[in-house]
DNA sequence: TTGCACCCTGACATCGTGTCAAGGTCAAGC
DNA sequence: GCTTGACCTTGACACGATGTCAGGGTGCAA
């Protein structure tokens, strides 16, 4: 398989395709005699996996340690666990920092009239 | 006053200031004679102003917009309220995005016994 | 005068991703 | 066999916000 059918088949984009390949994410493929790289279904496996832990917010270095986890057989669990749980934690601390700032916006915006006027309690605090 | 102390005044790094500088977010401040940057209260009042909305999640384009309002004596707060809302509602569907992240691989390590064991749900969810 | 703290510019790095350019390859249809 | 269009290759530049470092000038106090 070319690249482009990799990229439509595990939903990664050629170009991080190229990527992950350039920072060790993913093996460098078997190459044709034309030079286009050749991928099986491992491949497209391995770069699906990637595409679920990116769309669950891990960075290349957390997706780095649980492929190395998910291709070792004899890891324990444990370990992907606590991975998941840190990331998780911190997931929980970004959307609480958004919705603390959501929510001071909303209390300007709040106390603003939103008319012609051009007093405005929003410019004021930010302005503090 | 020196770069240093506008930057200790505003809470924005002498990197940053320099950048808002080069961007247009901050006008360039007059120069002494060894070349030296010279800021003055405005200066440093429009830095914090930046650094405000920088922290309630507020990008580059968005603060330019702030602060052409903010020195827009004659502006309609309404424009203000229109963009505080629009941001509290991106802020609001970026924490609910990551909220639900989080959701997910909790459910994920829940099902995870995380022992000495191998077998791993975490794992299996992410290679779907 | 010496030394230290401060300032200047410019460049490189990060992270994930897009896009473009210049060129090679392949398969289908004529 | 040749043309055409879709696909592949590498490399480079870009974003946005920020850090850091290098090489050199300035200002002030002892």
């Amino acid at each position: 398989m070319n690249i482009g059918g990799a990229a439509r088949a595990s939903g990664v984009s050629e170009r991080m395709i190229r990527h992950y390949e350039k920072i060790g994410l993913v093996p460098a493929p078997a190459r044709r005699g034309s030079g286009y790289r050749d991928y099986g279904e491992d491949d497209v496996h391995r770069l699906r996996f990637i595409a679920n832990a990116r769309d669950l917010g891990f960075d290349t270095g957390e997706i780095g340690a649980l492929l190395a986890l998910w291709s070792d057989r004899g890891r324990a669990s444990s370990e992907v666990k606590a991975l998941a749980l840190a990331r998780a934690e911190e997931l929980g601390r970004k959307a609480r920092r958004l919705e603390e700032m959501r929510r001071s916006l909303l209390h300007l915006a709040d106390e603003c009239r939103g008319d012609e006027r051009p007093d405005c309690p929003i410019l004021r605090g930010l302005a503090d």
